[in-house]
Formats: structure tokens, C-alpha cells, sequence
DNA sequence: CATGAATGAGCTTTCATTCAT
DNA sequence: CATGAATGAAAGCTCATTCAT
């Protein structure tokens, strides 16, 4: 079975810092940031295209765009708790007091920055691709696989501080797992199960039990992008290879 | 291809709530860890064997170890940073002051109860799950996931807390990523290209990359445990099952 | 001796509650102003006559009249100090700004409140009264306290809230002690002094000292409509009653 | 009728300020209390006796004690609400966390001013001295009246600062209103009115309703005693006569 | 050793006041 | 004139840490 987009060699132990393989930059000593202490970058690599952030909503002010951008910088960086709401207000450019107008309360923040970016781009853009599927009538499940996981690391590379801090503060803040019962309990999942019932009939999926699948799915393209972007986001990545890589696994135990 | 272990119509929609197929437990109300709102039990379920914190490393007080079993139980509830030192030591049973006679500042008590954990229980393991290897000449790739799977299972079994810590926290603290710095990329990551090598050597694992390899079964293996331990922890997981199905996912992926 | 205007029985302990004697209404559950916790009414009874405020003068705004009500309102009910000028703002329906048109200041708000009032209806209307004795020639000491007494509490009924707030707010600003030194002290108390002296020249008071005499009735007057006004409003008073009781024991302790 | 107690020529106009034919001190220049501003003493005069403050009961430790007192000369001088915790922790020679040992907030710290002491010293004190009026079997109605009147004012003189800050505070807290609710309404209520009737049936108060007589001492007493400590405290006060005044007004008004 | 009272820096939040629009 | 966004000083309160007992 090919690898397609591996580069012959793209594995081997060459010079260089490696992890699991990975080549790594050397250009300087920093954190990452889940991630391991890398002779890496100053900088996480620029996101692709516009930083769309929530504040992208019509409606909002110039100067609530900054603070949560800011809030989303220092709450990523510090943790929920250990940022300072006057950290946020000197990085956003305005007052300490300023922040309160737009946001009653500093957890009122957290939500106001975590919130509209899942809101608007977990459900609706999953039913989205399983439209595709309805309508393109995907000939084979890796092409399926493969719309997938590039749209959900597209929304990781655009919103990764966001997710970062959904990661981080979601065990420690109920209202953050009420969000995550809603979008994900509530609407994701039945579409989920009732996209491999679909697959199965369609001679895509083989008949394991759809729940079953619909996790493992989740996991793999979970560890993934945890791993892609918040573990190890300085290495050298490849990413069509290894989501051609991921899609062979996924195919060899999944499919027909 | 069957499943083993998973029983006919387990992921049929029954009575009862479900996510992703799993049934959940239908006691009372709680919130989850990690995990979504269910209608869930009011307690963790009881970790199996006996609760092996660090303490029970040689030359700690009894003190010390409720210091520590303490510290574990605060940390992992609310977060390092809303943590508090005082409650730390009332849920201890000891003075204020007494925490800091055995940890000289709160980081240093953080370092305390995730860094024995894992420098005793992550290498080690894993080493002695390859010498195993070596030893035993696994007949086949199944096999060796199984071990794998159930050995790491039992460890976030048993060190529940001290994992949820280590993920909760490590994106906040370089400290920890020193910590596994030295723990993954130091020790582990060459033996676990070494063991793909040998797998794939032995014809049981196909000649795909050995770092994709490895880092298929890491991001396997961790998407698994998370959510069986810290999304739905309460959920009526068939652990036998699920493991079964992700060998079955991994060997259809990875095996020769 | 009688005491004029008490119906036979009116103080008898019968059904519903009582506070010394007082009949109290029976309606809710409200805290009282000043007052103790009553079974009692929703709402403050209402002003007789047309609630005048300071801004009645001629020359307010009808903006400023708002502001003027608004304020007395809140600092009424919170304070000065607690009274922020921004909820005064929205319960006058006016931005922000603009209350600071009219006043420079949160404290020339207040004294703008106080004020007027004070000014235009504490010394004017003793004045008022005092020149009635001194035409009218009240036949007996009854008499005049009987104008007296009907007079301030007519004062006070119609301007409870400006009383109010200068009784608590007195102790608090030498503003407001400076506005009560300039209107008793200088004004009233000559007035007040010379009163007396006229009555005892007509026979009508005893020749205690003036001063002692003054004191007395104001003591007696002032006591009776704290109690009658903020202690408890709600109770089932009846005026004339009260004020034909005090007046006897007045005119028993003072009359010749 | 004499008025026991007072000079000749006591309240005649003579040099130096007057108030009501109070002759007032000459010292300098500082704002009074409640009161007008005078050309008065820089301090107020001492207490009588031992400032025993709420901390004088057992159980109190010593920094405990400095922080009520503290707390209570800033709570008196600026209002609670304008009262700042640094200050009172300032003036109470403590750090400003100190406080909050004590006094989890700033309002348990005004209860923990006001309650003890009116706890303790206004029911209790009423009980003692009617237990007096029965054993001894007092022959007139004056005597009664002194020994209330004297007692009363004593309570004021030794916890000036309390009963000042209990005056201000109570419209604005309805915790202190339901203190007062306790004390007044429910112990102290049913006592006086049981008081009057006992006196008219010794017949020396005449039979007006015992709620009318009830509040008018009360009225006489609460007005000199807010006049004499509140009002005018500098003033040169003859404290026996004015009582004996009072006693002579209360006896004309309620005497059989 | 263990205690827990004491500290004080630092936090989130409020609000009187200003000023560009 | 009126607005209300913006300010920033100051508030109440928390808590890691120290140290006399």
C-alpha cells in the first residue's frame, strides 16, 4: 500500500533535531506550546490566511476585536486563571476598566472568545461536508476522509488559540463543557452516526457498530491535530502525507 | 472482519442516553470531568487496585502522602492556578505552613505530584513492555497492541489524577515540558522507532514510515484513553471491546 | 385628661401586628425605609398633594427635574456613597454625561438635592408660622404647636425622600452641616428663642429656661416624625390622634 | 416649678456661641459630629469610663480588638460604605489581609461592630433596670423616668461610636434592620408596653393608650440624646438638668 | 517539626469624570 | 447641548509564603 505525498527518505534519521520522526527547525530555543522544548522558532508559524477571529462578527467595535484578540493571546499563553484582565487590557491597547464594558466579568470573556468561533464553525461546517456527501456522492470513503480532516485542520490553523484554550480550560469551567454538550451531544453526534449508517449502506463502511467507528474517526483525526498543532507545531510537517497516511489507516480498518 | 468482545446490538439505540453509541449510566446528574453533562453518576468511578500515588514511594511521611493525595485531588478539580494552598492543606488534614515544609513553593508541589508518576511509569513500562517483546516474539502485531493498549490503559486507570494534571497543565508550565522532553523524546521515542523497525523486520508490521507508524498508534492509543477516561468517564464502556476494535483499526492499517 | 381625636380602644392589642401599639397593615412583606421588618406594604404611601421637587423652582429643565428626582431617589435608597451617578442616570433616562452639566460633580448633586429644599421651606415657613402668632395671637399654647406640628409634618410628608437623605447624609459631609448651621443656627434659633419669649410674656409657657423649652418641643417633634415617617411609614398612624398627644404633654410640661 | 440642676442665669444670652441657649465651648475650629459646625474642640470630649468596646468581651484577641475599634472610628467618621478597609486596617496598625481574618467581608465587619454591642447592652439593660421598678417599687413617676433616662444615657456616652454608626448605617442595610427588628419589636416591645400598663395601675401614669406613652418617652429620649451626643456634643451641657427638664415635661404629659 | 496568624502584593471590578462626536 | 465610550484610580478581597511560638 502506497503512503501518497511521502517523499522517499521523508523518514529517515538524518541530521537534524527528530521527534517520532519529524524533522525539526533548529533556528533558536523556544517553547513550543503544548509541546516539547525544541531547538525551534520564535514564532508559531503564521496562520494561513486572514486571522478570522471571533471578533470578525459584524457588530463588533474595533476596540472589542483588540481585547479579544488579546484575551485570546494571554489566555492561550498564562491559562484562564493565571492571566490578568489588565494584562489583556495593556495588550489590547486599551484601559483596565475597558475591558469590563464589553465583557461584565473575566469568565465572561473566556466565553465571549471561545464561544462564537465553535458556535459558528463545528456544526455548521461538519454539516456542511456531510452535505458534499450527500450531494458529490463520494465514490470512496478516503475521499470522504479526506474532505474531513482538511476542513477540521483548516479550522485548527485559523482558530488554533481558540481551540487551544477550549483544550485547556474546558475540564476546569462548566459552562465550557455545557457549550461542548450542546454542539457536540446535541447536534454533532446524531448526524455523525446517522453519516456511517449512511457510509455502511452505501458497501463504504464495513458493519462494525456505528458508534464505534464515529469515535475512532474522532480520535484519529483528534491526536492528529492535537499533535500537528499544538505538540509538535514547529516540526516540519508534512501535512497531505500524513493525512494520506491517516486515511490509509483509518481505510484499512474502517472500510468495506 | 468481526469485532471481538463486542456483543450483538451493544451499539444499537436502545432506551437509556448515549453518545457516539456508548451507553451512559442513568443515576443522577452531575458534570463529568473533562466530559460533557450526562446523566451520570455522582462519583468517579473507583480506580482499580489500590490508589498508588507518588507517595508511595519510599521515605515519604504519612504526612506527605495526604499532602500529596491532597494536592492531587485539588489540582486536577480546579486547576493549578485556582488551586490554593490553604484548601490543599485542609483537605490534608495538616497547618498551612506544613505544605511548604515539604514543598518549598506551589510550583514545586505541582512538579511533586506529576513528576514521580511519570518518571516511574512512562519509560519503564514501556521499556518493559519491549523487552516482553523481545522475549516473548510476539506471534503477531495484534498481540503486541494488546499488551500496549492494556498496559497504558491500566496506567491512566490507576493514576487517573496525576494524568488529568499532566494535561491540563503542561501547556502552562515548560517545566512539564522539560519533564517530557526528557521522558518522550529522550527515552522513549528511539525505542519506539527501534520497536517499529524490529515489528516491521519481522514482517508484522508494513515497510510505511516508522515514525508515522509509531505516532498512528501514539495518536490512537491517546485519543482512546481521553475519552474513556476524561470526556465520558461514565459512560458503560465495554473497555475489552474498544480495544479489540482499535487493534482491529490499527493492525488493518499498519500490519503487513 | 383627654386626649383628643384617639377613638376608645385604639390601642388595644387585638388581631394583626403591632409595634407599641400601632396597628400595622397586613399586605406583604417589605423591608420599611429606616424601619423595622413589617407585614407590610409594597409600596410607600403615597405623597399628599403634588410631589414637589426642588426642581419645581422655576428655572430647572425639564431634564434637570429628572436628574433633580432621580438622585433623590437613589441616594434615598443607597446613600451617597454607595449611589453611583450612572444609575441615576439611567432611572432619569439621560446619558451619563449629562447629569454632569447640571452638576459639576456627584457632591454638588447632592447639595443641589438637599438644598433648595431646605433652603426654601425650613426657616421661610417658620417664619410663615411665627408671623401667624404674632397676628393671630393665639389664644392658648395648644394652638400654636397644633400649627406647628400640622406644618412640619406636612413638611416632611411631602418631601420625605430630601429629609431623608439630609438625615442620613448630615453626619457625613460638612457641606451639609455648613447648610444647617447658616439655616438653625442663625436663622431659626433667634427666631425660635424669641418665640418662646414672647409666649411666656403672654402666659402661655412657663418660665423655664427659653432655650430648654425650644429644645424640648423640637426634640419631641422631631422624635415623633422620624418615627412616624421613616421608622414605620407603613403603620396604620393616626395623626391627629399622635399630634393632639403630643401636644398635651407639651402643654402639660410646658404650659403656665 | 424647679428645674433641678440648672444655674441661674444658665441660658441667658451671654458671651461666646450659643446654641438654643446652649452656651458652647470657645477652642478652636473642627467640624462636630452629627452636628453644627462650631467654633469648637479638636476632639471629642472623653469617654466616661472604660471604652469598653464590643472587643472587651471574652474570646477577642488583642489585634481583633485594635481592628473593631479602628473600624469603628472610620465607620463613624466616613460612613461604612465610604470607609475603606486599608484605612481601618491603617489605623488598627495591622496589614490590610488582617482584616478579612477577622471579618470575611467588609459588611460582616459592620455587624461585627454593631451587634455585640447593642446584643448586649440594649434589651438586657431595659430587663434590669423594669426588674429594678418592680423590687423597689419606685414611689413616683420621676424617679422611674431618671433612672431610664440616666441609664440610657450613660449606654450612649460609653458607646458613642456604635450608636452613631447604628443611627447612619440601619436605613442603608437591612441586616441592621433586622437587628433591630429582633431587639426592639420582639424583646423589647412587649416589656415597655407591660411596663406602662403596671404604672397605671399604680397609678402614676394616667390612662392614656400604653402605646402613646410608650413612644412618647421614647420619642423625648431618643431626641436628647441624638440632640446631646449627636447634635450639639460639644456644647456645655448640664446633663442633670436637662434630664430633670425632660422628667418635668414627661410628668406634666403623662403624670396621673 | 508543626502550626496558623500575619503579611502585602496582586487580583478583578466599579465608577466619577472627561471629551470627541 | 447631549451622548456614552473610555479612562484609571481605588476599592474589596485572596492567597502564597513566612516565622514566632
Amino acid at each position: 500500500m502506497k503512503v501518497p505525498g511521502f517523499k522517499k527518505g521523508d523518514d529517515e534519521h538524518g541530521e537534524g533535531p527528530r521527534v517520532f520522526g519529524l524533522k525539526l527547525p533548529n533556528l533558536g530555543d523556544v517553547d513550543g506550546v503544548f509541546g516539547l522544548k525544541l531547538p525551534g522558532l520564535t514564532k508559531e508559524p503564521p496562520m494561513e490566511g486572514p486571522a478570522l477571529g471571533p471578533a470578525a462578527e459584524a457588530g463588533y467595535t474595533e476596540k472589542q476585536e483588540r481585547v479579544l484578540q488579546a484575551a485570546m493571546a494571554v489566555f492561550a499563553d498564562r491559562g484562564f486563571s493565571a492571566a490578568s484582565t489588565s494584562e489583556i487590557a495593556k495588550e489590547a491597547g486599551v484601559a483596565a476598566g475597558t475591558v469590563f464594558r464589553f465583557y461584565r466579568t473575566k469568565k465572561d470573556l473566556l466565553l465571549g472568545v471561545v464561544t462564537p468561533v465553535f458556535r459558528r464553525f463545528v456544526a455548521p461546517q461538519f454539516v456542511a461536508a456531510v452535505r458534499g456527501l450527500l450531494e458529490d456522492d463520494y465514490e470512496d470513503l478516503a475521499a470522504f476522509l479526506r474532505v474531513l480532516l482538511s476542513d477540521r485542520m483548516q479550522f485548527v490553523r485559523r482558530h488554533r488559540l481558540a481551540v487551544r484554550i477550549a483544550l485547556q480550560e474546558t475540564p476546569l469551567h462548566p459552562e465550557l463543557r455545557q457549550l461542548w454538550q450542546e454542539l457536540v451531544v446535541d447536534e454533532l453526534e446524531p448526524l455523525a452516526l446517522e453519516t456511517v449508517v449512511r457510509l455502511q449502506a452505501q458497501g463504504l463502511v464495513r458493519p462494525v457498530p456505528p458508534g464505534v467507528a464515529a469515535r475512532t474517526v474522532l480520535s484519529v483525526l483528534a491526536g492528529f491535530l492535537v499533535y500537528r498543532f499544538f505538540v509538535l507545531p514547529e516540526a516540519d510537517w508534512n501535512d497531505q502525507a500524513e493525512i494520506e497516511a491517516l486515511i490509509d489507516v483509518l481505510v484499512g480498518g474502517l472500510g468495506a
